[in-house]
DNA sequence: CAGATGGCGCCTTTTACTTCA
DNA sequence: TTTGAAGTAAAAGGCGCCATC
């Protein structure tokens, strides 16, 4: 069984400076943190994810390490947060995208059969036809009486949707601006 | 006000090390 | 036991942003 360096080095830091070379002017091996070190650290990440050079200064004394190498343990520490925090959101996309999916699948049924209705039995057809108009603005059925106002306008509605796709407004986008709703009143 | 400078964080890449088949 | 591939963590280097002078 191998023993790791982590076991045999035990963390011991060194506080050189902050070039990259030696004093041998070789470059400098790299030296895994020991678990206490890096167990220190995960508690300060916990109350900060960024540190002040204060903060940087005083945990690197604490852990005989170089501030360098807290700095950039706190860099690395926060490119792992990032990426994880990506895989979760990448997640939660693929099942929003699922879900549409379905719903995109199941509103295609329901238009079809709403056509093969309306081809097999298009009784409004029957209606006058002065009693149904359509609105510029939303191609909505307004009716011009009360008493048509009710199922008929409604199934002629739902079947003039026909094959327009469904558009989900964003929070600044009005689909049924003020004075095209007044119309239907 | 524009330009120089330094500090810092993020991103990408490199490198040393570990693990496992 | 050895070895090479794959994975991981530490570190380097570059870039952009911001504050200060």
């Amino acid at each position: 069984m191998m023993r790791s360096r982590r076991d045999v080095e035990g963390g011991e830091g060194n506080d050189r400076g902050t070039s990259d070379d030696d004093e041998n002017g070789s470059t400098r091996k790299k030296l895994r943190l020991s678990k206490e070190q890096s167990a220190f650290l995960e508690e300060s990440f916990k109350e900060h994810t960024t540190l002040n050079p204060k903060q940087k200064l005083a945990l690197a004394k604490q852990l005989n390490l170089r501030p360098r190498q807290v700095e950039v343990w706190f860099q690395n520490r926060r490119a792992r947060t990032k990426l994880k925090q990506t895989e979760v959101d990448c997640e939660y996309l693929k099942r929003c995208c699922d879900t549409l999916t379905e719903e995109n699948r199941r509103l295609q049924k329901e238009l079809q059969e709403l056509r093969a209705l309306k081809t097999s039995q298009p009784f409004y057809m029957q209606l006058p036809a002065t009693t149904l108009t359509m609105c510029p603005s939303c191609e909505r059925v307004a009716t011009n009486t009360a008493a048509n106002n009710n199922d008929a306008s409604q199934i002629a509605s739902a079947l003039s949707l026909s094959n327009k796709p469904r558009i989900l407004p964003f929070p600044n986008t009005q689909a049924h601006p003020p004075p095209a709703q007044k119309a239907h009143q």
